[in-house]
Parts: C-alpha cells; structure tokens; sequence
DNA sequence: TCAAAAGTGTTGCAAATACACCCATGG
DNA sequence: CCATGGGTGTATTTGCAACACTTTTGA
C-alpha cells in the first residue's frame, strides 16, 4: 500500500485557455503550444505553469500570459472554468489543473521563443458534435464525449499522435471551456471581452457564431439586438471608410459595474 | 523577494457540502462540523479533509461523506462547485479549497465523535439578502456579497466570532454553492437527489422552495410540472395512508443515461 | 358524499421569431 | 442615385403564468 503523507501533495498545475479575436479574418482564437519537456513531448497543449505558494490561482493565470504573450491584464478578463483531478489525467506523477479563461482585447503578435519551442494562434471553427481549433495543416478537436468518466477511460487506452491530438486531457478541458462558454452567451457573455473595450452587433455575431455552430447570416440582427439589449449599453457610432450605414458600438453593461 | 520553489506547494483541502432532506421537516438540510483545532477552533464550519495523494478530488470528498456520516456513496451524487484560492482566505500558511457537493439520498442520524467535536444538520431558510441554515439557537447565513473582490477586502478586517460566523471564507463558498444549485434548477436540478431514488412533484417543489425564495404553495404545481416535464419520467404512483389522491412518482430523466 | 390532495385544461399576456421596411453612407 | 450595410417596426407564433375544473382517495 502506498504511504500517504499529509505532508506529501499533488502539483498543481494552472492551465489557461486564451481567446483572442482576430479582426483580419473575423475568427475567434485560442493560444496553443508546443511542449519541449516530458511528459507529451512535441505534442500541442494549452498554456500551463505551476502555481506558486504566495500566488493565487487567477494571478498565476495572468502571469501565464505574460509570460507566453506579453501582455498585462488586469483579472477582470479572466475566470475559472473547472479543475481537473481525474487520477488518469497524467501518466506518472500526479497533477491536479485549475483551469481558467482569459479573454485578450486583441489578438496580439506571437513573438517567437517565449519559453516553448512554439507557439501559436489557432482559429475557432466546427464539427456536427465538436469544436475545431486549426492553423494551416495543424487541427485539433474537443473531445466528443459528453461526460467525465468516459472520456477518462478512453483516454488512457488511448496512444495519440502528436499531429493529431492534443497533450493530457487538453481535448477535454477544452470542451468544457466551449460549452461553458456557450451557455453563459445569453447571461453573461464575456467571451466578448475577445473584441476589446467596444463592438458592433455584427462583431458580436462573430463571436457567437461558432459557439451556436451557426453562419453568422443566419443569426438575424434584430433579433439579436432585442434578445441581449440589457446586456449591452450603447457607446457611441463606428466610423470606418466603407459603404453603409455606420454600426452603433456597444460595451458589455456588466462589466465594472 | 520571497523564495519560490517548485517543490513548495500550498495545502489542498477538499471542502464538502452535503445536501440532505430531512422528510420529518420536509426541509432541506446540509452538514456543519464544529472545529477543534487551529485555526478557527471552536467555530463551525463545512466538512473538509486533506487530499491525498493517490485519490481524485470527487474520491476526496465521498472518503470525507464515509468518515463524517458513515455512508457510502457513487460519486453521482457529487458534483465539482468551485475552487477557492484567494491569498486571504487563510490566516496563516497558503490552502486552496477544491469545493464538491454531495447530495445523500436521505438524512442519516448523526453518530457523535466522528472526528470533529461536533457535527451537526442545519436547516435551510432565506432573507432577503441571503440564504440562512439554523440548528435551534444556533444560525449562519450566507455571504451577501455578490462579487469575489468585495467579499475577500472585508473579510480580511473581519474578526468574527463562532457564534455569528462560519469558519474560513465558507459563507462565500456557500453563496456560491446556493447561487450554483439555484441556476441549474431549470435544466439539471441534482438537488433532487436529496430525495431519494424517486419523488413527487410535491416534495421536489419543497427542495425548490428555498432556492427560489418562494413558499411552496405558491410555486404552482401545474405550471411546474409543465415546465419540468422534460427532466422528470413517471415511475409509478405512491401509496400513503392519507387522504388525497395518490401522488405520481418521478425521477430525474437525466441520472444514469 | 364530502374534504383533501393531485392532476388536467383554458385563457390571456408577454417574449421570441420571421421578415418587411426604412435610414445612412460611399462611390 | 444606387448599392451596401445597418437599424426599426410589425405580424405571427410560441411559451409561460394564473386559475378554474376534474379525478382519486380516506373517512
């Protein structure tokens, strides 16, 4: 029988989903990288770090993106999502993860070697019965599971592919994260925090449209301008050099309130 | 600057709070243990261990459901509620809490001396501001901050005393934990579960009842069950010796699919 | 056969959807 | 002045809340 030592604890690790918005192409992000350290060598994986003892689990995440990215934030952009303690989730030595969300105003430029071999922007997309990360030829996908025990029991059958899957339970903890976001996209949506201080109601939509697997033309503007008014508090008027009527800006009613 | 090493990790404590249903009462309980030892001594406070090692977290909180209560469960009656890291949630050395609940299928008579000086049912009621659990003489309402910093900047000037206040930061934990069951009372009311395998649509609008800050007989039955028709499926009719038509008898649509 | 408890049905209001129409801007 | 993009208004549909009514049981 294992000795079991009061004194002896798990790692813990933080792991943190960064969303941007890239306003190139229109297409929500999340930050991946390429692991350079055992366990899951070379595989693709969320940013993580290791808490540290004078820390707090949401000022570790906000140091992760400094760290990865470069950028300070205060915490208002992030927020847990779940902890992961599943004994399976790591090969040897046991690791809890306290995962947590940080939405970027904007999508900043990678700047090469921050710590991992590489790191890198990947655009949200969709499947019938998953969500879709992919740069170029690299593509991941959340798990199709839809609970916890079955996901772990294939998992650790499981013998992934660098090319092909994600490190730890990443695919997982990734599903939570688009569920988690997807729910609360009609009470408080700060997935929007992804387009920076002020958005249009089209913006908006583009942001939504992968969460609900639907084209944002199919997403009927006035509709969903009745539908989230009281989310929503008008800041003035859009001015920018192309054909049409100017769109009305907006800045999340909930936040700093 | 302080010294921070990887291998120094904070304590990682499993906080539990066990939901029951007292059909005595037909009010719905959870458990409160008073402490007998630093820091907080003397107060009371949810039930919590020390993870170990070689166990999840849902395995953490179903060891401490055995050693408080003595009942063996399947960890689908416990959910993951939170975890809590705030730098000033402990006095002294660094504790996260991972906070689960639990929701026993019935309410099982207390044993005394099962490692706290005392454990005891605590009754759930409301104020207008808050939700409150009262033992006799003895009461405990949750936080009535509604946002994490607030609560935390008080709390740290707080000096409060056994009988007025819980230990730790547990009544934020269980404002969180009332908030969390309350949202999800539309579409995954676990809850329930405090009632056994199967229920009526009266005793489920008791366990309601608090959550919602709404007397029983005003939450209408018809409209109730029209509107949780899709999360309950008919098992059988119940058979009491009271005058009345006889109940149906439902259980949760969603358990064990 | 009456009272009590539970289940069913009906109506009115309010929110959500589909879609037509009006407004502001650039070229 | 027309094409383009965006905002506003309206009719229809859907869902929810209030409440009256019917059914089943014990005494």
């Amino acid at each position: 029988m294992a000795t079991s030592n009061i004194l002896e604890r798990p790692f813990i690790n933080i792991t943190n989903i960064i969303w941007s918005f890239d306003r190139a192409t229109n297409q929500v992000n999340i930050l991946l990288v390429k692991r350079d350290n055992s366990p899951y060598n070379q595989f693709w994986a969320l940013p993580e770090t290791f808490m540290r003892l004078q820390e707090s689990a949401d000022e570790a995440a906000l140091r992760l993106v400094k760290e990865k990215i470069g950028m300070e934030l205060s915490n208002s952009h992030t927020e847990q999502l779940a902890t992961f303690t599943n004994k399976l989730r790591t090969p040897k030595s046991r690791a809890l993860s306290l995962a947590y969300m940080t939405f970027l105003p904007d999508k900043p430029h990678l700047e090469p070697g921050y710590g991992a071999v590489d790191a890198k922007w990947f655009a949200m997309g969709y499947t019938d019965s998953s969500y879709r990360f992919s740069n170029g030829l690299l593509a991941f996908q959340t798990s199709e599971c839809s609970n916890e025990g079955d996901y772990y029991d294939r998992f650790a059958h499981n013998e992934s592919k660098p090319e092909t899957h994600l490190a730890f339970d990443h695919e997982w903890i990734l599903k939570i994260a688009c569920d988690r976001i997807k729910n609360k996209l009609d009470y408080q949506p700060n997935i929007l925090l992804v387009l920076g201080a002020s958005f249009t109601l089209k913006d908006a939509r583009m942001v939504y449209s992968p969460f609900l697997k639907t084209p944002i033309n199919q997403i009927d503007n006035s509709n969903f301008k009745k539908s989230h008014r009281h989310l929503f508090t008008a800041v003035g008027t859009s001015a920018d050099n192309r054909p049409g009527r100017p769109a009305r800006v907006y800045k999340l009613a909930f936040i700093g309130a």
